[in-house]
DNA sequence: GCTTGATTGGACATTTTTCGTCCCAGTGCT
DNA sequence: AGCACTGGGACGAAAAATGTCCAATCAAGC
């Protein structure tokens, strides 16, 4: 839990900084961190050899030679015959580097122990705390952006649902070529929310910033089994919803199943049967309990949670320390590829998770 | 003077990162340049094409091309048909990078005003003061220390004077291939002074964390007539002395005035004359007037002026607020290739040439 | 003192990326 | 319709990165 305090103690102008540099010099991390960790594994090491070095950094040693002629080139290490040692300059350095790369490092620590318990395909982290601080909220929406436009293909069907994270995401989606001829749909009908939150919204404003097409679903998502079928007749719904089914790839926010059910007017009978099944989570209209487990099942309009698990890509955004636990258990049901989230909430996972 | 005051009170950890940073990535902060020109320029535009953009920040058009379309990937300009414009993010990313430009772009405009206005080769400016900051002063240490490694030739012999910044640059110097035959002597004798800051010390410290030789003049700077043509008869020194004046390049510090000839107990009466002078600025044991003119002229055991003249490299490090007129005397002299200053002297140096 | 196993730095062919230079199909304004 | 722009595709030359050896050298152990 220092650890935790300490790295979330970070000055925050150091993230603005790292954040807008990234966008201007997206692999300036990466670099950053592999000559961190040669220059690292150098000191450590006291006296070492190029093929030794290249073998314990997992680089070939080509390129690590690349790096070391740079490092030398920098006055950061001092190479002799006999092997390479680090500068005074190079410890400086690595000192003044500490609390970046505690950063650094740290969240794509977190990144990958989430990523590898769940098995997930991706995660990512951006600093903060969506609770506390809107900037958080925007950056979730940034990342969920920008792995939303390196995930999709051409001429694919995105599925979304809403939320206010979803609506960050959408703000800052950008065109891409290959999204121009994508379509946007909403995961669902849900008119029970605000307009601007609603999966229609969302999935037509990022239509209109992709560049591509969206198509709506202009129904209630809770209905009687009658007011189901009889919409079913309807043979434009019915089309819309089999487009839907088709999609390869949805995003969708996470919730906290008690705030979402109150949010949605659920009736109180069907929310007291959650309460008492230990309802934690939701996602794309299902509700899970701790462990994963979905909890209601209803009538649904849009998405079946069959459609989710063959989805090539299913991608949660969430963050916010109130949501690590909703998230967790999200993650649970197993189905999950890439999740976007706030440091806050990942810590929470974590915690989650060892307990 | 309010543009000044902006700009010293940037966040000090920024500069921090960033000087972190160019030690990793030496050119992180050439292509952010690049980056928030193009950008920026695609703002002021409105909406412009790829080849008049070209010739508007000087680039040809393949590269800005790439540019283009490394700019268009990140989501930060929409490309149509009909040319190009800055998107959301585009923009936000412009307003969050102000700060950081204005830095960036608010020295290297500083820098470049100062080279021009004397004729310089290189100006090289750290950021804050290093009359309050011991940091600065270590910045300007390595600034200095870097120019010189990308200075120095082969075999080349390095002339270097004492004072304590001379101290800073001889200890963040660090090896370099072609350093390593070089010699590096005092350019003058200067037994005055604190061990530690004597040009012999500096020469030595210097040769050894370059990996260099070193030979040292061990002689009083001031002295009378005879003793001095006494000693110039002893073929030992004469040979040393001969050795340091076929130096190609110098780097010295500069001193003020008054400060100096009290520090080498120059007699009472040579301090007068000195101060009826008006004596500004000291450096390589000659004294500057307001307007560069060298005023006291002794028998000099090392470098004389014509020697200076007839260098590759005059290198002159210097910094803090203090001594900023005392820098610009010595610029207005004349001879002086590179500077390496602080901030704060850049801009009493930018002061004093406006009044 | 000699051997052994490591080191760096040089050399070179190969692959990848970058860059300069055209050209073509559109777009918008006149 | 004409014109002055636009983005983007294509292609070869040039440059940079990389994989793969090898020679000279150093340190240590025996």
């Amino acid at each position: 839990m220092s650890n935790q305090a300490a790295i979330l103690s970070g000055c925050e102008s150091m993230r603005e900084i790292l954040d807008i540099q990234k966008q201007l010099l997206p692999d300036l991390v990466d670099t950053m961190k592999k000559r961190y960790t040669i220059l690292h594994h150098i000191m450590i090491s006291g006296l070492v050899g190029r093929r030794t070095l290249a073998l314990s950094v997992g680089a070939t040693e080509r390129v690590l030679r690349a790096e070391v002629d740079f490092l030398k080139e920098q006055g950061l290490i001092e190479v002799e015959a006999s092997g390479m040692r680090i500068s005074g300059a190079g410890k400086e350095l690595l000192e003044r580097l500490e609390p970046l790369v505690k950063d650094l490092f740290g969240l794509a620590e977190l990144e990958e122990r989430i990523r590898s318990h769940f098995g997930l395909k991706q995660v990512i982290i951006v600093p903060g705390d969506s609770d506390v601080s809107p900037h958080t909220k925007k950056e979730l929406g940034r990342a969920g952006a920008s792995v939303l436009r390196k995930l999709v293909g051409e001429n694919e069907t995105v599925a979304v649902t809403g939320g206010s994270t979803m609506a960050e995401v959408a703000y800052h989606l950008a065109p891409a070529t290959p999204m121009k001829g994508c379509w946007f749909v909403p995961a669902r009908g849900g008119l029970g929310e605000s307009v601007e939150l609603q999966a229609n919204t969302i999935a037509s404003t990022m239509a209109k910033k992709a560049g591509g097409r969206y198509r709506l679903l202009h129904v209630p998502d809770h209905l009687g089994e009658e007011a189901y079928q009889s919409l079913m007749q309807d043979s434009h719904i019915a089309e819309i919803i089999a487009f839907i089914r088709g999609a390869r790839i949805v995003v969708h926010g996470i919730g906290e199943a008690m705030v979402m059910a109150r949010r949605r007017k659920v009736d109180p009978e069907t929310t007291e049967s959650l309460r008492r099944d230990g309802a934690l989570a939701e996602a794309f209209g299902y509700y899970f309990d701790r462990d994963g487990n979905i909890l209601h099942k209803m009538p649904t309009i849009g998405l079946r949670i069959e459609d989710i698990h063959g989805m090539d890509h299913v991608i949660g955004i969430a963050g916010g320390k109130s949501k690590g636990e909703s998230i967790a258990s999200v993650l649970k049901h197993g189905h999950e590829d890439v999740l976007v989230t706030d440091e806050a909430a990942a810590w929470e996972i974590v915690n989650h998770l060892l307990s």
